[in-house]
RNA sequence: GGUCUCGUAGCUCAAUUGGAUAGAGCAUCUGACUACGAAUCAGAAGGUUAAAGGUUCGACUCCUUUCGAGAUCACCA
């Protein structure tokens, strides 16, 4: 059952009066509402500035006029007062009661309460990792970010697909491969007790320092920089692998399917560990194909022109772009190739599911391409090539309009030295960090002694869950658009806004819920009894507000909008709970009440944090 | 050099997308546990929103210029 919103009811009204007083006719759009602040009278807030253009009266006189109009037709509205243009309305407490009474606060509730919302099938892509070196803070910051707004979205009514790209082709992985090969010692993860990424990740490092140390010499032997790096035995060594394994030479491929395979063993604990899952996985050695399939087809076409030396080019200068390269002239595919054949294999194999939008979740450093990326698709949609034609996905990379294809552009996680870079080393590892906030998790709640009564196994359950609560919350709690800076000298703290301080408001809720329990007592309210106070008040408006929270953070793919509303909630429920008495409450109804207006609490706490991936723990 | 982002308290981040006197946390200082859980709460201090113009009822937000930081412009991914 759906109820009638008081922001909506205050539109319709206010579109009303509007005709009534002075016969003009305004739009929803143009009705502005907020929340009151604080040191005024009042709950919501009409602003009339923008209605003056209507009425042709001064803003105040407006005000008074919408008052008076609102206060005799909506019932839920008592008292109003005007400052300048600033239209403060009182919402009758039986409206707030209602609502707690009422209300449903599981996310999968919001489907329905939010019904002005699209249904439509979302893909969403992220993680995309490379298999030559293990995940770092970077990598974090994505998967935490698609895992979360996939969240999101399917609380905004929406079917998401969840799908990864590996990258697991290439002349970087042959870097690792040949390094291990000359080397390893046949070196194996199980041989040295060393997780496979970090083993593959450690030749990837060991290519590099030869390879340095190669062209450095040839330099000092009188060779220009380019020719150096173009020319040292070690990178000819690395493009004859590649050309092998392109050919399908059987030893080649058998080495990369081994270090491969260590490498997704340690994947697949590291996405444990952060929580992240996906419905499918694409690897990019099975889809680069299809992509020169693609080329060959846009060649005949006319959207792709041939070189003299053979290499494939789009002229994009039309779009205020340049020529950029589909395919070498060796005939060899580079990334944007790849990715034309993942993306047309996504949708063949999801046809039943008529995706209508696909979100890249990738780094702002590829913004370019993915301009580029689009560009091309909507001429090969013109051009009705491999079937593109037949469907329904647009060029826009812009926010809204209908855009079927999108980058999620996100900012780069800083270090105070600066950019992080695999190869120097000054990287953030992702296993290492966790373990980190598992380790002070651990150490906190013990120094707390708050492990009374639990066994082994669900302490360190419990360590698990502060350490990634503290970490996730730190991550998405930043506007995804704005790069954001790590240190890894100042640890990532758990007191003020922070993850287990959310974390920790719920469990407090719980322990009184449970001992509200042993009492018997029901948390049920008759509502017209009790005097609600203003403390009261705010948290009831701020789980009111959760729906549009949703809605908001699902339009502007945005944890962070959750996140902020979340710590908000969690800071006003500790002021209330300061003030007030909920169990030692005088009156019966008032501890009824605020059992209730509790438990509500932490459920909308709770779906909140589930929301940004981090687990409410009943105990901490 | 071209294109694009960003610049808010000592530090890390907000500001409902143009709305009221720019808000939080950390750090600093002061206070509150014989209490339904102190990973909490109350208070103090901290700002010419990089700078200068402009647009309008109203600008951290939009436009122009200057300064500063970063990204990108590969037969890398």
């Amino acid at each position: 059952m759906k109820e009638l919103r008081i922001e909506n009811i205050l539109v319709g009204h206010t579109i009303g009066a509007i005709k009534k007083l002075y016969e003009q006719s305004v739009s929803p759009n143009q009705i502005t509402l907020q929340k009151t602040r604080p040191e005024f009278e009042g709950d919501i807030t009409l602003l009339v500035f923008p209605l003056t253009k209507a009425s042709k009266k001064s803003p105040e006189e407006t005000a008074n006029a919408i008052g008076n109009y609102l206060k005799e037709n909506v019932s839920e509205v008592t008292v109003y007062n005007v400052v300048k243009g600033f239209l403060n309305l009182v919402i009758d407490d039986s409206y707030w009661t209602n609502y707690l009474l009422n209300s449903e606060s599981r996310p999968e509730s919001f489907r329905d309460q939010n019904s002005e919302l699209k249904e439509e099938t979302v893909m969403v892509e992220f993680s995309s990792p490379n298999t030559n070196k293990p995940l770092h803070l970077g990598h974090i910051r994505n998967n935490l970010l698609g895992a979360s707004i996939s969240e999101i979205l399917k609380a905004a009514r929406k079917k998401v697909i969840r799908v990864n790209l590996v990258n697991d082709r290439g002349i970087h992985i042959c870097k690792s491969m040949l390094a291990w090969q000359k080397w390893g010692n046949g070196e194996t993860p199980s041989s040295n007790g060393m997780k496979g990424d970090h083993l593959v990740g450690k030749y990837y490092v060991e290519f590099d320092k030869h390879f340095k140390s190669q062209v450095s010499s040839l330099k000092s032997q009188g060779t220009a920089d380019e020719e150096a790096e173009k020319n040292a035995p070690l990178i000819k060594e690395v493009q004859e692998m590649l050309r092998k394994w392109e050919a399908g030479d059987k030893e080649i491929i058998d080495l990369w399917k081994m270090m491969n395979g260590w490498v997704y063993y340690g994947f697949a604990i590291t996405y444990k560990e952060l929580g992240v899952e996906f419905e499918k996985t694409y690897y990019e050695s099975e889809t680069y194909l299809l992509g020169k399939k693609i080329v060959d087809e846009g060649l005949s076409k006319g959207v792709f022109f041939k070189k003299d030396d053979g290499s494939v080019w789009i002229d994009l200068t039309k779009d205020g772009l340049d020529e950029k390269l589909i395919l070498r002239s060796d005939g060899t595919s580079v990334y944007i190739t790849q990715d034309l054949g993942t993306l047309m294999q996504r949708l063949q194999d999801f046809k039943d599911d008529k995706i209508n939008k696909l979100i890249y979740v990738v780094g702002n450093e590829q913004e370019y391409h993915f301009k580029v990326l689009f560009l091309i698709t909507k001429k090969l949609i013109q051009q009705n090539v491999a079937g593109f034609g037949s469907l329904s996905f647009g060029e826009s990379g812009e926010r809204g309009g209908g855009a079927s294809l999108f980058h999620l552009s996100y900012g780069m996680v800083d270090l105070p030295s600066g950019k992080m870079k695999s190869r120097e080393g000054t990287v953030v590892d992702a296993d290492e960090l966790m373990d980190e906030m598992i380790n002070t998790a651990r150490e906190t709640t013990k120094a707390l002694g708050k492990t009374d009564g639990m066994n082994e196994a669900e302490a360190e359950k419990l360590y698990h869950n502060i350490g990634l609560g503290a970490l996730k919350y730190f991550i998405l709690k930043v506007d995804p658009k704005k790069r954001m800076l790590f240190d890894p000298k100042e640890s990532i703290d758990f007191n003020g806004n922070t993850g287990p301080f959310i974390q920790y408001t719920y469990a407090r809720i719980q322990s009184v819920l449970r001992k509200a329990e042993e009492a018997k007592l029901k948390g049920t309210s008759e509502k017209s009894k009790i005097e609600i106070h203003k403390k009261e008040k705010e948290v009831i408006k701020l789980l009111h507000d959760f729906p549009s929270v949703i809605k908001e953070a699902a339009e502007a793919y945005s944890p962070a909008y959750i996140a902020n509303y979340v710590y908000e909630l969690a800071k006003e429920y500790n002021q209330f709970y300061h003030e007030f008495q909920i169990l030692k409450a005088e009156k019966e109804a008032e501890k009824n009440f605020r059992i209730m207006l509790s438990a509500k609490t932490a459920e909308v706490l709770k779906s909140s944090l589930k929301l940004l991936g981090i687990t409410a723990p009943e105990r901490m």
